[in-house]
DNA sequence: ATTAAAATTTTACGCGAGTAAACTTTTATT
DNA sequence: AATAAAAGTTTACTCGCGTAAAATTTTAAT
């Protein structure tokens, strides 16, 4: 940076104030920096840079489990999000495991991120660990809420999901049972169903729930599994099934198929299915899948927005934790 | 580190000679050093590690498209074994376009990874971008291979691939047609189309090449308004379909079934469709994707071996350029 | 043209480690 | 026990930049 000053006849201090904030100095003197930039391609040393200050210009991005595409879409869209706010976003994939997400967030503190946008594991996070963080840390979590931890979440009005889909399906045909995971990861589950029995409820219909055994993150390969089994062991009280998410509807899907049952709306087909999310493949889906969208832009820009809010405010002003929920959006394709 | 040091009773030089390799202290002085470690949870800060480090103890790990899971699935590997190897992996996704795939490599540059892991966009590739970064960093190439740009390659063997599905499809049917994009974004697409020419012509065939219009990642949805388009004209000149890979298939898979063609083998099937990498979702499609199955293991502990083999030796001794390709396994599932 | 305000330059120090050199202590070898 | 080799300690310098303070110059306002 000596050198460059020299050659560009700017002050080093006036040129670490420039890459700290190109607006800060004098337009012809910018003109000159930027000048001179261009022959010399000079670029300043990450590393001394963070070292000396704060808080550095990039924001940590965790998701629980990247192989999902729902997750890999929405920390796409939050990278692009991050990087167009002049910030450099740091991936971390937690991939289903409590341990891999505390190693994330220890290799955060190191590198002293401005601020973080977390989706927890959620039942399977280390709770103390999350909180230990969160009090050194601006941290906003998405996707998955854990109470009172982090300074805000973003993510879906799980009750509005299941009763919009679930009055759908009543209307259009009988009413669904509930299939899900008996121990749910992801909280979002838990919400779904209580919003499945109410709705089912007001609606005057009697609730089934079916709630299988499986863990980890392998919800396709869960809703096949205990699909099968479901069939098999027909379990099912009506002809139609709503599934907690979309990848768990995916494996229903295919042990549907297995079995010979035809799935989708009208007289010829032995069932219904449906899910929630609007996973980047249910669209793909054989027959294609009747879901609820997750509104991926708002709780992308939502999230970064939040964040950057409590970035440009000092840690004694910060607001209260807010939970913002975005509703989703039915979408009736053919499988239910 | 100086008062780690002070209460730790070992001197500063020998502390920070513990933390690049604690293996290079007397068993001694390392216990006291971890026991000291215990009770004050001292972490060295990477910045000022870095600073003075010609290269960092990071890898950077490039992946052209995160949404497809099965980038994410071998980006989840390789991730691990870096960490093994007591490397921090740094994962950046170019999302299917060349900017960013620039922008990701500059990104890397002011990292100083020790070494780099890159499957390349392929033909939207920045060439000379990608050449002049390699000339810097070690950077080894996965799935998708650009001749003489990188110190190794490591992928699979598209011939083998296409040979062994191929020869599969004319022994228990009719001859496949080669389903795919006209302009593949990746090289695999144009050496899978040579094999299955190849092949088609060794067992006595004449092939059927459909090359589709359609540019971008989003191959799903290539494969279904194509696949659409296909049927309507009626351009498959046998019952089986060969798809140039599982993503397109699965788009394929879904254009079928919604013009009321069923999938499968057997005589109450009117289609036969295969495809080609055992995406993660292959198994549930419906019906499940019959597929010849990336070796995920060896190309990722491959890759990451010949990088540290790199990294090992100084830049006069690399090695010359070697492509390791590894063969597929013939999966049989429902579809053909 | 004065004057105040804003921007820039000079000077100097600090961040938290890596690392080299010379010296001292501990360990292993004979 | 003598000796060499290995490990550790002291000391001191370096990396590349942030940043504060005081002095100076430029710009804007009256």
């Amino acid at each position: 940076m000596e050198e460059f000053a020299a050659v560009s006849g700017i002050s080093r201090p006036t040129v670490s104030k420039y890459f700290n904030d190109p607006e800060s100095v004098r337009k012809s003197t910018r003109m000159r920096i930027e000048q001179a930039l261009e022959q010399h391609e000079y670029r300043p040393n990450i590393y001394a840079i963070n070292q000396n200050r704060r808080l550095t210009k990039s924001i940590g991005l965790v998701v629980p489990f990247l192989v999902d595409p729902f997750f890999a879409e929405i920390a796409r869209n939050i990278e692009n999000l991050i990087i167009a706010t002049g910030y450099r976003p740091i991936l971390l994939n937690s991939q289903g495991r409590s341990e891999h997400e505390v190693e994330n967030l220890e290799s955060l503190r190191s590198f002293r991120p401005a601020g973080v946008l977390i989706a927890p594991l959620g039942r399977e996070s280390d709770r103390s660990a999350l909180e230990a963080f969160c009090e050194d840390v601006p941290t906003v979590l998405f996707d998955s809420n854990i109470s009172n931890i982090g300074h805000g979440f973003v993510g879906a009005d799980n009750r509005q999901y299941a009763r919009d889909i679930v009055e759908y399906l009543c209307r259009s045909g009988e009413p669904p049972c509930f299939f899900e995971m008996r121990t749910p990861a992801n909280p979002n589950a838990n919400k779904r169903r209580q919003s499945y029995l109410q709705t089912m409820e007001e609606l005057g219909y009697e609730p089934h729930v079916i709630s299988v055994e499986g863990t980890g993150w392998a919800f396709e390969d869960i809703g096949y599994r205990q699909g099968m089994a479901v069939i098999e062991k027909r379990l099912l009280q009506t002809n139609t099934v709503l599934c907690s998410n979309d990848r768990l509807a995916i494996g229903f899907l295919a042990a549907c198929f297995e079995k010979g049952y035809r799935v989708g709306v009208g007289p010829q087909n032995a069932l219904r299915v449906a899910g929630m999310d609007d996973h980047p493949f249910a669209r793909f889906t054989c027959p294609p899948l009747t879901t609820v969208a997750q509104n991926y832009a708002a709780v992308s820009s939502s999230a970064v927005e939040t964040l950057l809010t409590l970035l440009s405010l000092g840690d004694s002003e910060y607001p209260a934790r807010r939970e913002q929920l975005f509703e989703g959006r039915l979408v009736k394709r053919m499988s239910a």
